[in-house]
RNA sequence: GGAGAGAUGGCAGAGUGGUCGAAUGCGAGUGAUUGCUAAUCACUUGUACUUGGGUUAACCAGGUACCGAGGGUUCGAAUCCCUCUCUCUCCGCCA
């Protein structure tokens, strides 16, 4: 949620970093509801001001045994009337603060202007694609002839975009849990953390999917509650309406599997396990001072980056334009694996600086220097998402005799199995 | 799912219709004093919104709202009534 203070001020300027996000026209509507909300709460302050002042006097005289029977017919209209300005000024913040919080982040300076992401700027790349002897096969059919997983039974236990990881396919995603979340808690300092993964809408509006992606979210009205799309909700809120007391920066990482229904993805990337409804993930996330936030990002994005490298595995950092910049977000980096059997790059890691979008959304704050409360800064990534890393590992560690190599660093979490061989 | 108890400022905890934004204690801050590093005294110390002043700052003055949330009664509600949420205890069910 953007400070309406700063849009009052700075109109200009907000309108011009929103137009980088297509999203400037609600502004207008929203300095009008403000304005005529600002204007009407004037006016029933100094109303009940009056009326503040008149009951106390009717108290004293009532004890001094005058008749205030006109009086206090003339409070009572009063009271009519203020009832009514109250109500309209409900309405009128119900429907600002339903614009103010459809409204996206400001992209930072940084952040480059695009329209999409066809945009988007390439950082950096590590390593190069892998030269194979032979084509590398695509993802499914390494696994298959693995036994790695079984995503015709899985489409009959749930749907379509439900996998089932079996035998090795399963033992590698417990090992990748527990390979990431050693490396971030020895490593890179975070706390490790289990959260629920069902969350309620103020958690879902806290960090910014509702009001305007609900669509996106599976949701479960006989609770009234969203499975989380990703550890971001859950563990961004756990200090929702909080003054953190502790010392800043907080760095906290979690396993949890993610729901998304990709409402709007129908018909891409339908084979395989790239694009489905549930996958696991370890998701970092940060809550630092304001002034820092912004080395945050680059170190946040250093520690996922770490996962990739000690699996051996090829990526490039990728910055987003303001075009493919996430809802909430002002600055983002996309790391992306090498997928030979795919011939293309897939995206295992979103880095975000949030700035005090979300701090703002879930009122979340420290105390600065001077004492005062102020919003933190909130920033998370994945650190990474497992399915498509599964994806890159088969596909580039998958021999021509249809085994694949498992990445060093991950042995002693496979149980000393060093290589997955064909079960038929 | 059933029964009961509770929810007040950073914390603890009074307050049962007006003089309550809220006693008291603790904590924190400022100043003074004493001086075997700790103590005594005085004062200060919630948040949000808003109007005006002020260098779009610090800050100052005024107003409104906030005693779990929402609604009601009343000239006037922390206080009375209703609904809901959460916490705790007991029972039931359950991995």
């Amino acid at each position: 949620m953007l400070d309406i203070k700063i849009i009052r001020d700075q109109t200009d300027t907000v309108r011009q970093r929103l137009a980088a996000k297509k999203a400037e026209a609600l502004l207008d509507p929203i300095l009008d509801l403000d304005r005529e909300r600002r204007r009407l709460q004037t006016e029933v302050d100094q109303w009940k001001n009056q009326r503040n002042v008149v009951s106390k006097e009717i108290g004293a005289r009532k004890k001094a045994g005058e008749d205030i029977s006109a009086i206090q017919a003339e409070m009572r209209s009063l009271g009519d009337q203020i009832a009514t300005a109250d109500q309209q000024i409900r309405d009128l913040e119900e429907r600002f603060s339903d614009l103010l919080l459809r409204l996206p982040n400001l992209p930072h300076a940084s952040t480059p202007v695009g329209t999409d992401s066809s945009e988007n700027v390439v950082v950096r790349t590590h390593g190069e694609p892998r030269a194979f002897p032979f084509t590398p096969k695509p993802h499914w059919d390494v696994g298959n002839r693995l036994g790695f997983f079984d995503l015709e039974r899985g489409a009959k236990i749930a749907g379509a975009g439900f996998p089932l990881f079996t035998g090795v396919g399963a033992r590698m995603e417990r090992a990748l849990i527990s390979f990431m979340l050693d490396i971030h808690t020895t490593r890179h300092g975070y706390k490790e953390v289990a959260p629920p993964i069902l969350v309620n809408a103020a958690s879902m509006t806290g960090t910014g999917q509702l009001p305007k992606m609900k669509e996106d979210m599976y949701y479960i009205g006989a609770d009234d509650l969203y499975l989380a799309p990703t550890a971001e909700v859950p563990v961004t809120n756990i200090y929702r309406d909080e003054v953190l007391s502790g010392p800043l920066p907080v760095y906290l990482t979690a396993y949890t599997p993610c729901f998304r229904r990709e409402a709007g993805a129908a018909g891409r990337d339908t084979r395989g396990i790239i694009r489905v409804h549930q996958f696991d993930k370890v998701e970092l996330v940060k809550f630092v001072e304001p002034s820092t936030s912004y080395t945050e990002l680059e170190a946040l994005v250093g520690n996922a980056e770490v996962i990739l490298q000690e699996l051996g595995l090829t990526y490039r950092v990728l910055q987003l334009c303001s075009g493919d910049l996430s809802f909430a977000a002002a600055k983002c980096y996309d790391i992306e694996l090498w997928a030979p059997g795919q011939n293309g790059w897939l995206e295992v890691s979103s880095c975000s600086n949030f700035e005090d979008f979300q701090a703002r959304r879930a009122n979340i704050r420290y105390r600065d220097a001077n004492g005062k409360t102020a919003f933190v800064h909130t920033l998370n990534g994945s650190g990474v998402a497992l399915a498509r890393l599964v994806v890159a590992i088969l596909e580039n560690y998958q021999q021509e005799d249809g085994s694949v190599l498992v990445p060093p660093a991950l042995v002693p979490y496979m149980g000393g199995v060093d290589r997955l061989t064909p079960v038929a």
